[in-house]
RNA sequence: GGUGGGUUAGCCAAGCGGUUAGGCAGCGGCCUGCAAAGCCGUAUAGACGAGUUCGACUCUCGUACCCACCUCCA
């Protein structure tokens, strides 16, 4: 790994003047970790219930970008990113294809694995599945029930009947997060007259989507709730649904409510307290203001700080599953490599929609040939440089990542920091020991700050995650075969152009494009690359 | 109806009460045998209407339009 550029990082205070959005307060506040040098992190995962798209793809990039910038600043990162393996949908969806619920989750969740690993995402610290900590989630239940914020549904005889809801009355800072207030949320917007009639007259995307309508437990629209505004925390079990979907509980048999498992598993892992709690816009509401009122009627401190990333657009409208827009990350890998999609994903800010084009990718690709070239020039400027002492990164860079991880402000850094060391290498007439010794320090000390600053993106091209041609394996033999074809078809353009003959020369540069090969001429000689 | 976000040049996208954002595309130049790449330079902005100010894209108020959440969602 003595090609990774990680080892440079900040001083330690420069990681204080870091500032963050917090969903809660509407504002960018100060970052200050509840333990000095460490940060945790949960991020709401996947429910594995059918296959990635692009937007699942743009809260985990935004995420991994968050953890790699404190990582860079010297922190300890702990990341935990659940995955939500039983849930209504999962159970509807393999019913409907007569698959096991859990083989389908476990089918789903290794597609999103590989997706994340594709794209360069970190893998969490922890990675907790929904089914793995069912005495967590009903111990919480029980906690919740014991403090009198829960209540259980008896059946006639009186016994349990598995069916607990959250006592939304007995906790008063419910709506804390996204400041609903009551009478306009979910359930209660049907009683409103006003709020009935908007729902059925906006362009919304309503009534469209063949997931749009998907089974809604009829738990969670129970007669039985105190208020329509108490959601499920435990779902008693049904006659309908496999037995293997539930577990015993001194409440009743039955499964957790999506709300309640984040809320244990973020306990189990990270404590009572903890820095950030991150998940797609969406999640919001219900799921966050629901998870943050369990939480903290359990008595726990819970998340101290809600980072919440925005969605991918086409065309404008949100790409969603509900709307069946989604595109299939193999559909995308098809026509673009995963580094031009990780830089599209990455290359807009974690808050803002990104709308998902065939311009977002072009210059996505553009963006790649840029920064491709400068690095490859950059290392054949420098193979004769010795050891370079760590340099830090550039102050403007470090500016707009602290400011809440603004990436535009930071590219802007990354491009000219490649514009000068484009110069530096201009400025070198030629490859002789002379000139290389006073300019390739300088050349070096800019490419290491590019490939530090791409790598916070994760996008560092000489990375092991994106090196592509081994020198091993039929791939390499391939490589190695081409280029001695094409070094071939150079040495005799070189002579061609010394010679004048100029007619010869263009004669092979228009062949060797034609097979999609493309030459680069420089002062230390002809170079060539697949376009 | 409630809540939140947005409207910046051909396109994407930032900061900033007065001083070049950046990228893509374009134009001019340098370099090159010619190209490509690279470098230098450059035009086109701030939804609309008021207000505050010496001065507003930036602050305040209003209007319009767009988007999302309020139902599963990253």
């Amino acid at each position: 790994m003595s090609n990774d550029a990680n080892s440079t990082s900040p001083a330690a205070n420069e990681s204080t003047s870091l500032r963050l959005y917090d969903t809660a307060t509407h504002s960018v506040t100060p970052f200050a970790p509840l333990t000095p040098g460490e940060v945790s992190i949960y991020v709401c995962g996947a429910t594995v219930q059918s296959s990635p798209h692009v937007g699942h793809l743009r809260a985990a990039v935004a995420f991994d970008v968050v953890r790699r910038w404190f990582l860079k600043l010297g922190y300890k990162v702990v990341f935990v990113r659940n995955v939500t393996d039983i849930d209504d949908k999962i159970l509807a969806k393999a019913a409907a294809a007569g698959q096991e619920w859990w083989a389908r989750a476990y089918h789903y969740e290794r597609e999103f694995t590989q997706a994340y690993d594709l794209l360069g995402v970190l893998p969490p610290t922890y990675e907790p599945r929904a089914t793995g900590h069912m005495t967590d989630m009903i111990d919480l239940v029980q906690r919740l029930i014991d403090r009198g914020h829960a209540y259980v549904i008896p059946n006639a005889d009186g016994t349990p009947s598995g069916n607990v809801y959250f006592d939304v009355p007995s906790w008063p800072e419910y709506g804390a997060l996204t400041h609903q207030e009551t009478g306009t949320l979910a359930a209660e917007a049907t009683l409103d007259p006003d709020a009935a009639v908007a729902d059925q007259l906006g362009p919304s995307v309503d009534a469209q989507g063949p997931d749009k309508y998907n089974t809604v437990d009829a738990a969670d629209e129970s007669a039985d709730k105190h208020n329509p505004r108490d959601f499920a925390l435990w779902k008693a079990a049904k006659p309908n649904e496999p037995a293997t979907a539930s577990w015993n509980a001194p409440f009743g048999k039955g499964r957790p409510g999506w709300h309640l498992e984040c809320s244990a598993m973020s306990h189990r892992y990270l404590g009572d307290d903890f820095d950030i709690h991150g998940g797609g816009l969406d999640l919001r509401f219900p799921h966050h203001e629901n998870e943050m009122a369990q939480s903290h009627a359990a008595g726990w401190g819970f998340a101290h700080r809600w980072m919440h990333s925005a969605w991918v657009t086409q065309s404008g409208e949100k790409m969603s599953k509900s709307l069946g827009n989604g595109l299939s990350v193999g559909e995308v890998l098809k026509d673009h490599s995963a580094w031009v999609i990780r830089y599209a994903l990455a290359s807009v800010h974690y808050r803002s929609m990104l709308e998902w084009s065939d311009q977002t990718l072009n210059e996505a690709e553009s963006a790649y040939e840029r920064i491709s070239r400068f690095v490859a020039a950059a290392q054949k400027a420098t193979v004769a440089a010795v050891d370079q002492p760590a340099v830090p990164l550039p102050e403007a860079f470090v500016a707009a990542m602290n400011d809440d991880i603004n990436v535009s402000n930071a590219l802007a850094a990354v491009f000219s920091t490649i514009r000068e060391g484009n110069s530096l290498i201009a400025q070198a007439p030629d490859a002789s020991a002379a000139t290389t010794a006073v300019s390739a320090p300088a050349i070096a000390t800019k490419l290491q700050q590019v490939r530090s600053m791409l790598d916070v993106f994760g996008l560092d091209p000489l990375s092991t995650q994106w090196s592509t041609s081994q020198s091993d394996g039929e791939d390499g033999a391939i490589t190695k075969a081409l280029d001695a074809l094409v070094s071939a078809q150079l040495e005799a353009r070189t002579q061609a152009r010394k010679d004048k003959n100029f007619a010869q020369a263009d004669a092979i540069r228009d062949q060797l494009n034609a097979a999609g090969i493309e030459i680069e001429d420089s002062a230390q000689g002809s170079s060539w690359h697949v376009r």
